[in-house]
DNA sequence: GCTAGTATTTATCAATTGATAAACAGGAGC
DNA sequence: GCTCCTGTTTATCAATTGATAAATACTAGC
């Protein structure tokens, strides 16, 4: 409806920049089933359309999957999750729930799970950028909010084996999305469960293993 | 030394033999690095031979594929394991300390872990199958066990919110190996105090997650 | 040393791959 | 209705793929 209003020379445009949009979304469904070594004739096959065209939106494969690899990583993480793991308005444990929750409804797909794991064993440069981006705004921070809601004022950064705990919580958390979506195996159902039990025995364990590091 | 002692016409054919497991194990190598879309000739030239040779010791691509599976899956469990987490002369937290060690010792490795995530990806039978191996004879024993070790006489099986918490650990202990050989992220480098610390939140968090299990 | 059989290589096939160029189609603007 | 522009397809290329057959090198056994 209204589509002629005055003179908006970019609808045609726009037109190609959504038709664009629509075959990487599409190549994100294709790659994450087939993984990125599946031929392009196959991905235009599954989009509906000759394996030429392909060319006139993308420069070569290489310029797509990386485009690819853009989406899945970029629009996934919401910028109120780093507003949320630090408001102290909240108690910590059910901001973590609160967070892990939501994180997890986000990764949780048979699709990101695949494209994560395919690129991280193709060892691309924006893999290990994401993992940067959990030890940072993810496990650090809560290590952080944790020792401020004990009492400290200016805590110091976690040690090394803190942080290893917390890649533990974490690793423990995410590979539940793999066995469910990777490896396909019946998991406990209930997803809300298992954070709150694995969220339990890490702010517990943490307590105890590093009381020293709370009172100073 | 000593390659002519007697009339050992087998000799020939068991060359042959080694010959074969030597290309196995290498393939391994190869395709742990390259991934299996890689091709017979990039393979061959690993190896130092030429392509059709493989021809001659594999019926196809796919069989010495499946026969690297077999090699990389079934040669790294060690029976003693089974003998050991069930070993009641020993308190259950020292056996799974020793046992998380040897097991780490075995399964972190670049290769190791990149055949098994590249056949999860694939979702090979024996991905699953080994999946289910881990959840049989590591983490349902374990929870046996404990409620062994708890004083239950005759433990009735765990509830599936019990097992998904072994899993959590389990997943959070084998995240450190895919950080370490598949993303290559720095981790703590004492894997023991890693494996110390995580068995330490899980056993206090079992026991004060599921106390009634115990008693009854 | 000769021979037979096995290990290995050379040559080759048909299918598939990423990529390009040229032909075609269809609609917006005059 | 005609033209031009852009989205799309057809035709095609050279490189690479898994696989086979024929030729050669090698070595044990006489």
């Amino acid at each position: 409806m209204d589509q002629q209003t005055k003179n908006t020379p970019r609808k045609k445009r726009l037109s190609s920049e959504e038709r664009r949009k629509e075959f990487i979304s599409k190549a994100i469904e294709f790659f994450a089933e087939e993984g990125f070594e599946s031929s392009t004739r196959e991905l235009a096959r599954y989009l509906g359309v000759t394996q030429p065209l392909l060319y006139r939106y993308f420069p070569s494969k290489d310029d797509l999957i990386k485009e690819v690899y853009q989406t899945v990583y970029l629009s996934r993480w919401q910028e109120e999750w780093d507003v949320l793991l630090c408001d102290r308005s909240i108690p910590l444990r059910a901001r973590l729930q609160e967070f892990y929750e939501a994180y997890t409804d986000a990764i949780f797909t048979r699709e990101w799970m695949r494209i994560f794991l395919f690129s991280g064993l193709k060892g691309v440069e924006i893999n290990r950028w994401y993992v940067g981006l959990v030890n940072e705004r993810i496990l650090n921070r809560i290590l952080n909010e944790f020792r401020v809601e004990a009492g400290q004022k200016n805590p110091k950064p976690p040690s090394a084996q803190e942080l290893e705990l917390a890649w533990v919580m974490h690793g423990g958390i995410f590979y539940y999305g793999v066995r469910k979506h990777i490896y396909e195996t019946p998991v406990l159902e209930d997803k809300s469960r298992m954070i709150s039990d694995a969220l339990d025995l890490f702010l517990k364990g943490i307590g105890d293993a590093f009381p020293t590091g709370l009172k100073e």
